[in-house]
DNA sequence: GCCGGTCCGATGACGCGTCAACCAGTTCAC
DNA sequence: GTGAACTGGTTGACGCGTCATCGGACCGGC
């Protein structure tokens, strides 16, 4: 090592690009797919089914924000446009003053209930048709681990 | 199944969710600490990269977004606010009198010289480091496997 | 040579995410 | 209780990526 850099081999730049670009092949199909299909953005259907998961479909933006690993400025963005599509809506929180709710609206079950299936069925046949069980244990055990180590890391 | 939807299994949603929330994590902390480090945001170090890569530092637009799979729209956007800062300089290109050259400059390969050893760093500390070889064989197995379905998919 | 089709890149409008600053409501120490 | 610190959410500015559209250059057949 002349330069004292530690650069990576051709296996570790194939496997880290190959990643990254998977992932961004994959999203790029399926948001242009659901976008298209469903009238729905990624973004707004992963808000959708946190708020189908609950009972009322209705949720704290903070509670939001943390099931999604959102900032609360995005979400708050993301909400005050998914209100003016007419997915959601916003409610004042009685017991905390500052709190704020957000709600589906029936057009916001009718606009997941449409996309869900298309989307399952995309990462079907985009993704997870192509993998091994063994392949999807071993993908599953990497996100993981290198998540729990990204937590730990005091980094920034 | 009563709704005729192949939902997905418990497993099946762990690995894709864990899939792209690491994704997310990993670019989402690179791409931090490449800007308030090294002043070279993600997209940025991406380009230069190709820039370096190549006799001169100079190439076609059209072959840096071939290169990334960019949209050309997106490459010239993107070129545009380089040369703003100073990373590159725009050149024509006398055989195609409607081509471009992007062309790296001192600062841009200073900036990179920079940024790379960093990037290596976290790419390695971040992510490789926590994969045992096997892990990241089937990983690049994986994403070219994919990636070659993804291709033959007339999808769109 | 000319004309339709194609290709390269530029441009403007728009939606999105981040950052920093901010405000009002809450909590906690004392 | 009062003030300081904290918290939940908002706002505005900004950079980025996409889409649709455009203009100019190239290429093919005729």
């Amino acid at each position: 090592m002349t330069d004292g850099v530690n650069w990576l081999t051709a296996e570790e730049q194939h496997a880290w690009r190959g990643f990254v670009r998977l992932h961004e092949r994959l999203m790029g199909r399926l948001s242009h797919l659901l976008q298209t299909e469903s009238h729905v953005a990624a973004a707004d259907y992963a808000v959708l089914v946190n708020l189908t998961d609950v009972p009322e479909g209705r949720q704290r933006y903070q509670d939001l924000a943390r099931a999604l690993e959102w900032e609360k400025s995005r979400m708050s963005h993301h909400i005050t446009r998914m209100i003016k599509r007419g997915l959601v809506v916003r409610e004042d929180c009685p017991e905390d003053g500052r709190g704020a709710f957000a709600v589906i609206t029936e057009a916001g079950r009718e606009a997941i209930a449409a996309a869900a299936p298309l989307h399952v069925q995309a990462v079907r046949s985009l993704f997870l048709d192509h993998l091994t069980a063994a392949e999807l244990r071993t993908l599953a055990e990497i996100s993981a681990r290198v998540m729990e180590r990204l937590d730990d890391a005091p980094e920034r």
